[in-house]
RNA sequence: UGCCUGAUGGUGUAAUGGUAGCACAGGCGACUUUGACUCGCCUAGUCAUGGUUCGAAUCCAUGUCGGGCAGCCA
């Protein structure tokens, strides 16, 4: 199987019950190939629980060689807007780079459903895009370009309401379906509670004759909102109230962002879901748990209609909680509208683009989700493990540098105040041939100010009143003397350079407990750099009664910080590890070449400060 | 007092009738010009009670606890 990345190459195909039932498919040769599908609704960015299902699905589909299409679930007009549409395609594009973008189901623009004869049975299917036609990375181009005349594109529900309509006049052909007059009101009181049976509709026995002309003209526009329905002709007294003759169709007049005014009535997400896979040949529809009670009504619409192609099946698995954050919609939402982040890719949100600006990289994603398995076991994963899976690639990633966070200035009264001694500083110490670039130290420099202690706790090896460290890279130093001013605070500290304690000098293996990181006064650059930490302050904070009094405060710190020379020119997309620190970025929309904010993604891990 | 679904160390996840393992977290130590990384060691678990079996995390029964389901949302 393909395989871009040395780091998934290494790692064992990863297996859980839905991998077991697939594999087991195959083993039969149950289908042709395996096609999956990732089919989020248009109403809202993309989050990690959906980079769950989206390394599941896609993941699947590369490990068999298929496909997963990627589908606008649009089937309800008041909800959905074109916005988001591009959000997720971006979003989907960046997770699924260099691992599983060959196996990107898109379909020709425009493309709707075509008619076959299939065992000498009308069928309707939608055929995706050529692989090798398109090239799936030149079609990615294309949809993330709008200004170019692309020609693929994501499926879309949509784009099936022709067929979804046919399919609906034939369940009302063979009795299976029937138009409704109840108002929304009425309909729940009809449907009973969980542990009572529902009672039939009064409209539930009408001809088929008149469930055409009704159906007709509901399509028509002759009904007010909410005025009739259709629904399935199943069971009222099924234990599953998902069977109580659930809806079909809804009437709404409203424009759709992707049929315009077409259409006035509109298929529910039962009715439409099982069809739209059907129709793009999916074998495996993968979804989260809330959808088993629905996963009877799923077979029967399909089993009612007498498809003559194999069926798709669905297969069910828990939704990701991680620890310290929120996922829904309404607390997302809220958390923008209450301004206690800047936006939806705030880089404190567990979205995708909040992530991906904050610097987590994608295949840190992967890595986590992957790790995290797949199971029907409602859990709540601790942070640590995402943390754990981007300081894993972070690692192996990201260049060295150096940089001070809250400067602390220090004076080396052996060195003339024009000396520049140059040193070699390591870029990539993990790998094999490591490279180099040249630090200049100077008489003075900036020290981080947690890495001095006039009055150091037990056990503090950093720098302190007549003590020694190493600045890294350059050499030791001996603190001589500290500097304040009338008021007790900290003006400088006066510090001895031992010379010959620099690497290929005769002293250079002398031991000290501490190396600090530094950067020259004379030669830095400042930047702002802004500090994430976690945005809540416990664990479960969508079980709180009111989550927004439990955002962290201190999620966010800004500071004006000195950063080595060398990173003056840094862009976007770069990581860097500022060593003794963590990992930092370039802020996609706020750095520019004037001025530069950086984002830190992760701290190091530090036992120290435990 | 309905239906569906689940329960393995602190957390997540393996073991599919045959030695309860892995990862994260935590602890101790080694290494270290990053208190990072890496490496070694350690702590800690089968929801309960019965049953079947030479043998049960696994199969059966009962119970307990958790999650989901009664949108013309998805």
């Amino acid at each position: 199987m393909p395989d871009a990345t040395s780091a998934s190459a290494a790692t064992p195909a990863p297996s859980d019950f839905i991998r077991d039932i697939v594999a087991q498919h195959v083993a039969e040769n149950r289908y042709a190939g395996i096609v999956t599908r990732f089919p989020p609704e248009p109403n809202g960015y993309l989050h990690i629980g959906h980079a769950k299902s989206i390394c599941l699905n896609f993941g699947i589909a590369r490990e068999h060689a298929g496909r997963c299409h990627l589908r606008m679930d649009d089937t309800n007009p008041a909800k959905e807007e074109t916005e988001y549409v591009d959000s997720i395609v971006a979003d989907v594009r960046w997770l699924i780079a260099d691992w599983a973008d060959h196996c990107l189901g898109l379909k020709p623009k425009g493309a709707t459903p075509a008619t076959q004869t299939v065992n000498g049975q009308a069928d309707f299917y939608i055929a995706p895009a050529p692989r090798a036609q398109t090239g799936i990375a030149d079609s990615i181009a294309k949809i993330e370009n709008p200004k170019s005349n692309f020609e693929t594109e994501p499926f879309f529900a949509s784009d099936y309401f022709n067929e979804l309509h046919a399919y609906a006049v034939t369940l009302i052909e063979r009795g299976l379906a029937y138009v409704c007059d109840l108002s929304p009101k009425e309909t729940d009181e009809f449907r009973g509670a969980p542990d009572r049976p529902g009672r039939e509709s009064p409209f539930r026995h009408r001809s088929v004759a008149e469930n055409l002309d009704l159906f007709a003209r509901m399509k028509a526009g002759e009904f007010l909102d909410g005025a009739r329905s259709l629904r399935a002709k199943i069971d009222m007294a099924s234990p599953n109230v998902w069977l109580r003759d659930p809806l079909l169709y809804r009437i709404r007049h409203t424009a759709h962002h992707h049929t315009g005014n077409a259409w006035c009535i509109y298929p529910l997400y039962d009715y439409a879901h099982c069809l739209s896979d059907y129709l793009e040949g999916i074998t495996h529809s993968i979804c989260t748990l809330e959808f088993v009670d629905h996963r009877a009504l799923y077979d029967w619409i399909l089993h009612a209609l007498g498809l003559p192609r194999p069926l798709p099946h669905q297969y069910e698995f828990a939704k990701l909680n991680l620890g310290y954050t929120v996922v829904s919609k309404r607390r997302l939402l809220s958390l923008v509208q209450e301004k206690i982040v800047t936006g939806w890719d705030d880089p404190r949100m567990p979205t995708l683009s909040g992530l991906r600006r904050r610097g987590v990289p994608a295949s840190a994603l992967r890595r986590f989700v992957t790790g995290v398995g797949v199971t029907k076991f409602d859990s709540l994963t601790d942070v640590a493990v995402l943390e754990h899976a981007i300081r894993e690639e972070l690692n192996a990633a990201a260049q060295r540098r150096l940089a001070v966070l809250r400067p602390v200035k220090l004076v080396l009264t052996n060195l003339a105040p024009d000396e520049t001694i140059t040193c070699a500083a390591t870029n990539d110490p993990q790998s094999a041939t490591p490279t180099t670039r040249p630090l200049a130290l100077t008489r003075e420099v900036f020290i981080e100010g947690d890495d001095f202690a006039e009055v150091p706790p037990p056990k503090f090896f950093r720098l302190k009143p007549g003590g020694e460290v190493r600045l890294k890279y350059a050499c030791i130093i001996k603190c001589d003397e500290v500097v304040k001013d009338a008021t007790g605070h900290l003006i400088e500290l006066r510090c001895t350079a031992q010379l010959d304690t620099r690497s290929g000098q005769p002293n250079a293996d002398k031991k000290v407990k501490g190396t600090i990181h530094w950067v020259s006064v004379r030669q830095c650059v400042e930047a702002e750099v802004r500090l994430y930490d976690r945005l809540f302050t416990v664990p479960e904070p969508a079980a709180e009664e009111d989550f927004l009094k439990v955002v962290n405060p201190k999620s966010l710190e800004v500071v004006t910080a000195k950063l080595e020379p060398s990173l003056a020119t840094a862009k976007p997309g770069e990581r860097y590890q500022f060593e003794r620190l963590g990992y930092y970025t370039p802020d996609p929309k706020d750095s520019t070449s004037t001025k530069l904010v950086l984002n830190r993604t992760i701290t190091l891990k530090d036992h120290w400060a435990k």
